[in-house]
DNA sequence: CGTGGGACTTGGATTGATGTCC
DNA sequence: GGACATCAATCCAAGTCCCACG
């Protein structure tokens, strides 16, 4: 698929890692220990339903549960180390309330149009206390999922062809036919094992008769229900005004009303309410089960998890649940086995919701500990490349590429389950070339494997001699199938490094490496130019670390036009511009002449008018700028789980940014918690 | 130790909504 | 107001990591 977008160079900041091992600025002995304290307390300690009696009131009740939060303990006083201690009464004054009411003002507009206005008491779930017993939540209340609408069979007009002949199939068989129709114009339906899995699958819900008559796949012809479908999105973009505002409504009232749940004292945001629609399965990359089928989830199928004395969800009429649970000592609300790979799949919390966000948080205080001893760590697995054991060697060489190349653990998977990719850890010695001499440099090692979501990972980068000579003895006496390292894996590697530091794993280096690397690119690049060149350098930051994890995208189909159009629009106000100039020359010769008021207020209206165009010019020079380097370059995966949101939030407020130019209305609520704790100083 | 299940994060693509330009 | 481009929301697959079990 996207096999061949490898970046040709090699990372922004090769440079600076991996060699500052002169700085010995690790005497701490890490002070915030125990942080994974919940570790230890396995004691299942069950929570307490003071009022549990009667079930109408819950309100009341969870009211009270909040009171129940454990003391913050002093192990993870740290956390909160964030200057806002002294909010704490205020706080708790508030807590009185209960949080999650909204009031909702309707007015009419003299237009007759709704203007809804909502004002939400923002919860500032960051100024609490956390659980410390490992519990997730005390109360837990939601109305269970949305399931997916029945199958609507097909008018009869729209017909089936096996051989040429038309055939009408039955209501089970039809539908998984829909299903391949509806992707017949994507690549997927012509390839082999695609159509080999979905052909298997597809017989499996056909009559016997029709298993008889329908054989060959390439003897179907689905073309008619593909253009009904088209026809069908078609009919949907061309509905009126009203229509749409109805779906829209629609949509709106279940939102309403399944997309939120009680946790806590708090409604928060459900993430997906939605269960997932029957469909082909579309693995990515060379996925050996693309297109079978994935069935229908039914109500039978779904564990609920909600709270004891919470009002519980209810099945659709005439169903049940799997069964309801009421673990707090996990997040989900609804669960579900998957029929592909038989994995669990999970209704949870949005990223704004609390529970997303402490998590978020802590992740990245983890990589903040991370730096504090990075240089330790360093120098260790550098001495560790000397080790007399091959396993140690192993670890050490792995943790380096992890550290510098920011790759992923990579943990082993099931041959013939999945694509076949991997991540460090997994390595084969056909993903590596070593040469020890390339071009001008010295000890190059290129890489080239498929990484997660099969995007190919390609780079040449020059290591350290040691490396090498490591690597070299790793590869002796190998096959190009065989394991890189093998005397390693993903938990040999993060137990080590669990002793090297409390929480620490191996994503958290990718973590702290985007996040220190967004801060360092910030302050080597941001101008002191205007606001736009300002964001320009943001993003030049931000893409310094896309590159570095590595996040790609297939350029967007219509790249090349746009910027066409793009560069059109530079070259048309490029002669506005000249066009501009020559007048503002000429009012000034104008003005010398006659020296009067009103040609000298000509030349001051000429002189604006240049100075508005020169700055539209610039606007749309950087734009395209911008936008050609971000061809490849998808930004969003490392905003949204790499950088610390404070680094983001600090620089703002530092150069006076809005906000809404960084993140969107999706990821403010998302970051809340930084955008309302960060300050201009905040260091990573 | 290895293995598999479970929970949760990370990831690019697709879909749908909204903005922009003529 | 419609065609097109862009952006945000949604989707759901594919990772990581932990833990229980034998």
């Amino acid at each position: 698929m996207s096999g061949d977008h490898g970046r040709g160079d090699s990372q922004v900041n090769s440079g600076s890692k991996g060699s500052d091992t002169h700085k010995h600025k690790d005497k701490h002995k890490d002070k915030e220990h125990r942080h994974k304290d919940h570790k230890k307390d396995k004691e299942r300690e069950k929570f307490k339903h003071s009022n549990s009696e009667h079930k109408e009131h819950s309100e009341k009740k969870h009211r009270d549960k909040d009171k129940e939060r454990l003391k913050h303990s002093d192990s993870s006083s740290d956390k909160h180390r964030e200057k806002h201690k002294d909010r704490d009464k205020e706080k708790r004054r508030e807590e009185k309330g209960i949080k999650h009411k909204k009031k909702i003002k309707d007015k009419k507009g003299t237009d007759g149009k709704k203007v809804k206005k909502e004002e939400e008491e923002k919860w500032k779930w960051w100024e609490e206390e956390r659980y410390t017993d490992g519990s997730k939540w005390r109360f837990l209340e939601h109305k269970g999922p949305v399931f997916a609408p029945p199958y609507e069979p097909l008018p009869d007009k729209v017909k089936f062809y096996y051989d040429g002949k038309p055939m009408k199939l039955s209501a089970s068989a039809e539908e998984v036919a829909t299903f391949f129709a509806k992707m017949l114009d994507h690549e997927y339906t012509t390839k082999d094992i695609f159509r080999k899995n979905f052909f298997k699958d597809w017989r499996k819900e056909m009559t016997s008769e029709e298993k008889s008559v329908i054989t060959d796949l390439n003897k179907c012809d689905f073309s008619e229900m593909s253009e009904y479908f088209k026809a069908q999105s078609e009919a949907r973009k061309q509905m009126s005004k009203e229509e749409k505002q109805k779906i829209k409504e629609e949509n709106e009232r279940l939102l309403q009303e399944y997309g939120f749940c009680i946790m806590d004292n708090h409604k928060e945001r459900i993430g997906n309410f939605r269960i997932e629609p029957p469909g082909l399965f579309r693995g990515r990359g060379d996925h050996p089960k693309m297109g079978m089928l994935k069935r229908r989830i039914r109500p039978e199928d779904i564990i609920i998890n909600c709270s004891k004395d919470s009002k519980h969800p209810k099945p659709p009429p005439g169903t049940k649940w799997k069964e309801v649970r009421h673990d707090n000592k996990v997040t989900w609300l609804a669960s579900w086995t998957e029929n592909i790979q038989g994995s669990i799949k999970y209704i949870m919390l949005n990223p704004s919701s609390r529970i997303k966000g402490e998590k978020d948080w802590q992740k990245y205080e983890t990589a903040r500990r991370l730096k504090k001893c990075v240089d330790r760590i360093r120098a260790q697995y550098r001495e560790d490349w000397k080790s007399k054991e091959m396993r140690i060697r192993q670890r050490a060489v792995a943790l380096y590429f992890i550290d510098k190349l920011a790759l992923r653990a990579g943990n082993e998977k099931e041959e013939g389950e999945t694509a076949d990719t991997v991540g460090c850890c997994s390595l084969r010695v056909e993903h590596i070339k070593l040469y020890p001499k390339l071009d001008d440099q010295e000890y190059v090692v290129e890489f080239d494997f498929l990484g997660k979501d099969s995007i190919r990972y390609y780079n040449k980068i020059p290591v350290e001699k040691r490396v090498f000579k490591n690597l070299q003895l790793f590869l002796e006496n190998k096959q190009p199938e065989d394991d890189l390292f093998d005397r390693l894996n993903t938990s040999i590697l993060n137990k080590h490094l669990q002793e090297l530091m409390d929480g620490l794993t191996a994503k958290v280096f990718r973590t702290y490496n985007a996040s220190i690397t967004l801060q360092q690119q910030l302050k080597e690049l941001t101008s002191d130019d205007s606001i736009p060149a300002k964001i320009l350098s943001y993003n030049r930051a931000n893409r310094a670390v896309a590159i570095l994890c590595n996040h790609q995208r297939a350029p967007p189909k219509t790249f090349e036009k746009s910027m066409q159009n793009l560069q059109n629009k530079i070259d048309e106000k490029q002669t506005q511009l000249s066009a501009a100039r020559k007048q503002l020359k000429a009012a000034k010769a104008d003005h010398k002449a006659s020296h009067d008021d009103k040609s000298k207020k000509a030349v001051e209206v000429k002189r604006k008018a240049v100075q508005r165009i020169e700055e539209q010019l610039m606007k749309l020079q950087v734009q395209a700028t911008d936008r050609e380097e971000n061809k490849q370059i998808a930004l969003g995966t490392s905003k949204l789980n790499y950088l610390d949101p404070r680094i983001s939030v600090a620089w703002c407020k530092k150069f006076g940014i809005p906000i809404e130019k960084i993140y969107n209305k999706t990821q403010r609520e998302k970051f809340a918690w930084a955008i309302d704790m960060a300050d201009k100083d905040y260091e990573f």
